[in-house]
RNA sequence: GCGAAAGUGGCGGAAUUGGUAGACGCGCAAGAUUCAGGAUCUUGUGGUCGCAAGGCCGUGGGGGUUCGAGUCCCCCCUUUCGCACCA
């Protein structure tokens, strides 16, 4: 690359990567806490795919972020990781048949040499890896205290099992009846599964949330509804037909008069029992199996149709004492609430479709008006009206208040009580896969399930292990793995062969960067009090719920186990949008990814243009929390921008000594500080970049009217640099060196401004006429008497109304809010 | 259906939070350079009327508050995202 008008961005940016990488740029002692800050960007599964663009946003924002916060003086932790075990590398295991372990720490290799040549700073001396021993026997580890405690552990439920990864998912991994990972269809499946309960928690993790102000709105919110909590209460049905009772969870418990029917979930195990002794019991055993079979959950739009089935019995209502009839049907979810509810098709939309499909009666409880009738019902009344009909509560009108007296009658009456319900489910942990961390337990035929002691953990992952794609998991077909002794005992004993969800690994890796190669603890407490919580957490939206969720729950656990000291585990968050690009294969404009065809190759990108040209153009391309659309000329923007810096830097000598409008330059030199600085303390980096261009663009056309000095042309250009660093930081460093400065720049003081220097005044001009406000007008202008007066008289709107000698003899005086009140003449 | 965010030139997007709308960049146009293409540089670029000076219109639509509204209030429309039979 000769060309004069292109500096040789490949030889500039190896140099410095060489000498951040040599020197240990980003490497902290973590002894040392003073000024702390702990950044952290998510760290990354290593895919066989190269990295593009799109994930580069994440990064390079994190990197920016870094070098910034240093600059500012903060001593910044900044590591990186990968969280290593998943489903991918045991598929490519299967069909290249490489082992998972050779594939996965060759991906690691070719991703960090990736954000190398990104000119990205991370603290090597941390790295971890979630697929090695050292990192999964603390899995292990926790999960045999979180067993000691009842918080680990194995029941017989329904699952969500995904047929083509052949392993159960967690409700977090299903989207709408399909597999978050490969999309197929997700069945049901009664299986033993190893669960943590996260449920305990679930009024922590909602009022957590209340104290994280450095959390986006949207995240919250989306928190809030998948915990998902209700207030209401349970009611008592007695079912004489089994001597039993069926119990039912409501939010509505005033309106229990008005329930006429019972729905039972299909699977709800009174169903069972009364198909059994149902006199259709075989139709009504292949229905139930075809409901529990069919995903409840539409593709999009409309509910399922309801179906439902009369079961034959009947219950008693406690509160009308009348006989309700019995029903299954598919609208009642096994696993909210009790698995049943009450049907009270006046006050509530899907009982009332119901009702009316099967022609069960409709008996109101609240009145809006008094002549209102069932039949007169159009669509269910919801909160409004006067009880009728519900001794002793006629005359009350809808409220909490009336709720409470319900429940309280209830309670008093033993019929029922009120009950806090939530959405969340508890978490399942098992997979049914070779490539994560093996479950320590085993069990012995004759002490049952016993944990595998601590002295004897890890429990590690056979490295001789076949991959033939067939059923079941690769790791029960390993004899050396499963055939052990039992540790309690001494007897032939088998080992479980589940291992754990990646999100296992994930919820807590934040805190092992902080003693990486501790292999006596988890990690250190001391230094994790120190340094964490993570002060700025940085990744995409799509872990809102799931990783975000279980690292919150696993903290809190921590927190309760005395080994760390605070609740939340990051403080800050920020969620990047993602990148988005046209696709040749579907036509539309879709997130980056390889399968869309509308990847761009970083490798290319950086051999054409530079690393630096890649950053300032993902910074540029538009508010970081937004979704943008990647262009391929707009790139070249970043790249001119660059290079016209660089030939800058040339023509600075040209400068003359002494200029008439130091004064301007001086000015939005300060401007720029000030704009970059406020932008960059909000992620605002497409604004930053701009600022920068101007400011550019104003230096350059000083150099070339001559009408800057030298000395401001100097300070201007190396307050350029210093701005720019976090964005551009090859460059930006190679220009630095050149001018003689010792001190790499990365280690130089942020610059700061001059207030003074930048203010401009507004004047409130207050117009009045016979004493009454006629208008009020505003001028913006320097710090500077004349020049005040000058806009003043300039300003159209003054000349409308008032004369010139009216503005001579107005005192002007310099200040923030300045009223120069005076008087029309007519 | 519920919840959240957002609608500004041909495009991505700015707007010191109520004060010169369209910064910065892409694209486009003209010119310079070049055998040519590309690259680079300079100038111009919201719409409209005008030779020009300048005028008028203009931030999804309609009202309102204000000397002044992209920004605040009310009513609509559209798009995106999240949740969705949760009793």
């Amino acid at each position: 690359m000769n060309n004069p008008d292109h500096y040789d961005h490949k030889a500039v940016e190896a140099k410095w990567q060489e000498r951040w990488e040599k020197q240990r740029t980003a490497e902290v002692d973590l002894r040392h806490a003073q000024g702390k800050f702990y950044m952290l960007n998510m760290f990354p599964y290593p895919s066989g795919d190269r990295l593009h663009v799109g994930h580069g946003r994440n990064y390079i924002l994190g990197d920016a972020l870094y070098r910034y916060l240093r600059m500012r003086g903060k001593r910044v932790l900044n590591p990186m990781g990968w969280d290593a075990f998943g489903l991918p590398a045991e598929n490519a295991a299967i069909q290249r048949g490489v082992h998972p372990s050779d594939w996965t720490f060759n991906n690691i290799r070719v991703m960090k040499e990736q954000f190398r040549r990104w000119g990205i700073l991370y603290d090597w001396s941390k790295e971890i890896a979630s697929c090695v021993p050292e990192y999964y026997r603390w899995n292990q580890w926790l999960f045999l205290r979180l067993l000691e405690k009842g918080l680990a552990y194995k029941k017989k439920a329904p699952v969500n099992w995904c047929p083509s990864c052949q392993t159960v998912l967690a409700n977090e991994q299903v989207e709408e009846g399909r597999c978050e990972r490969c999309g197929s269809e997700v069945v049901q499946k009664d299986l033993e599964q190893w669960f943590y309960r996260i449920t305990d928690f679930a009024d922590r993790l909602l009022a957590g949330l209340d104290d994280l102000p450095g959390w986006p709105e949207k995240v919250k919110i989306m928190q809030r509804n998948w915990i998902g909590r209700s207030e209401g209460a349970e009611i008592d049905f007695p079912l004489p037909a089994l001597e039993e009772k069926v119990t039912v969870f409501t939010t509505r418990p005033d309106t229990v008069h008005g329930a006429t029917f019972l729905v039972l979930a299909p699977e709800h195990p009174v169903t069972a029992a009364l198909v059994a002794r149902h006199p259709e019991r075989e139709a009504l055993e292949r229905w139930v199996e075809q409901v529990r079979n069919t995903p409840r959950i539409q593709r999009e739009g409309e509910d399922t149709p309801k179906e439902g089935r009369d079961l034959g019995v009947k219950a008693i209502n406690p509160a009308s004492g009348e006989e309700v009839p019995v029903w299954t049907a598919n609208y009642v979810l096994p696993d909210y609430g009790t698995g049943a509810i009450m049907g009270v098709p006046a006050h509530d939309e899907r009982d009332l479709a119901f009702a009316r499909q099967e022609g069960l009666p409709v008996r109101l409880v609240y009145h809006r008006t008094p002549d209102e009738t069932a039949d007169s019902l159009v669509e269910a009344n919801q909160h409004e009206g006067t009880i009728a009909n519900a001794p002793p509560f006629d005359g009350l009108t809808s409220s909490e208040e009336t709720v409470k007296k319900f429940i309280a009658w209830l309670e008093e009456k033993g019929w029922g009580r009120g009950k806090v319900t939530y959405r969340l489910r508890d978490w399942l942990i098992s997979r049914q896969r070779y490539w994560g961390t093996p479950i320590p337990v085993v069990y012995c035929e004759r002490c049952g399930m016993v944990p595998v002691p601590d002295d004897q953990l890890p429990v590690a992952l056979p490295y001789d292990v076949e991959f033939t794609g067939r059923e079941g998991n690769p790791l029960s077909r390993s004899k050396a793995f499963v055939e052990t002794t039992c540790p309690r005992c001494g007897k032939p004993a088998r080992r479980e062969t589940d291992t754990m969800d990646t999100f296992v690994d994930s919820s807590w890796y934040y805190l092992r960067y902080l003693s990486p190669k501790d292999d006596t603890r988890m990690f250190a407490p001391e230094m994790a009090n120190k340094w964490a919580p993570v002060d700025q957490y940085i990744g995409g939206v799509e872990h809102a719920i799931l990783h975000l969720l279980y690292a919150r729950f696993v903290c809190k656990v921590l927190h309760d186990f005395g080994m760390v000291a605070f609740e939340e585990p990051f403080t800050n968050l920020f969620n990047q949008g993602m990148i988005t690009r046209f696709s040749e294969k579907t036509g539309r404009v879709e997130k980056m990814s390889k399968r869309r065809g509308n990847t761009v190759s970083p490798d290319e990108l950086i051999e054409r243009f530079g690393a630096d040209t890649e950053r300032v153009y993902t910074l540029f391309i538009g508010p970081p929390e937004r979704e943008a659309e990647w262009s391929d000329e707009a790139v070249a923007g970043a790249y001119r921008f660059l290079n016209r810096l660089w030939r800058t830097a040339e023509k600075l000598d040209e400068a003359p000594p002494n200029a008439p409008s130091d004064r301007e330059l001086e000015r939005q030199r300060h401007a720029t500080i000030q704009r970059v600085t406020h932008s960059l303390e909000r992620f605002s980096f497409n604004t930053a970049v701009a600022a920068l261009m101007e400011l550019s663009n104003a230096l350059a056309r000083a150099l070339e009217e001559q009408t800057a000095s030298r000395l401001v042309c100097d300070e201007t250009f190396d307050t350029l640099l210093q701005l720019l660093h976090p964005m551009a930081p090859h460059v930006t460093e190679e220009l630095w060196e050149r001018r003689g400065h010792l001190e790499n720049l990365l280690d130089t003081e942020w610059p700061s401004y001059d207030e003074a220097k930048i203010r401009r005044v507004r004047i409130t001009l207050v117009v009045q006429v016979d004493g009454k406000l006629r208008d009020r007008i505003e001028v913006l202008a320097d710090a500077d008497e004349a020049e005040v007066r000058a806009a003043a008289l300039a300003s159209d709107r003054v000349r409308e109304h008032l004369t010139g000698r009216e503005l001579a003899k107005a005192v002007v005086v310099p200040g923030r809010l300045v009223n120069l009140v005076t008087r029309k003449t007519a």
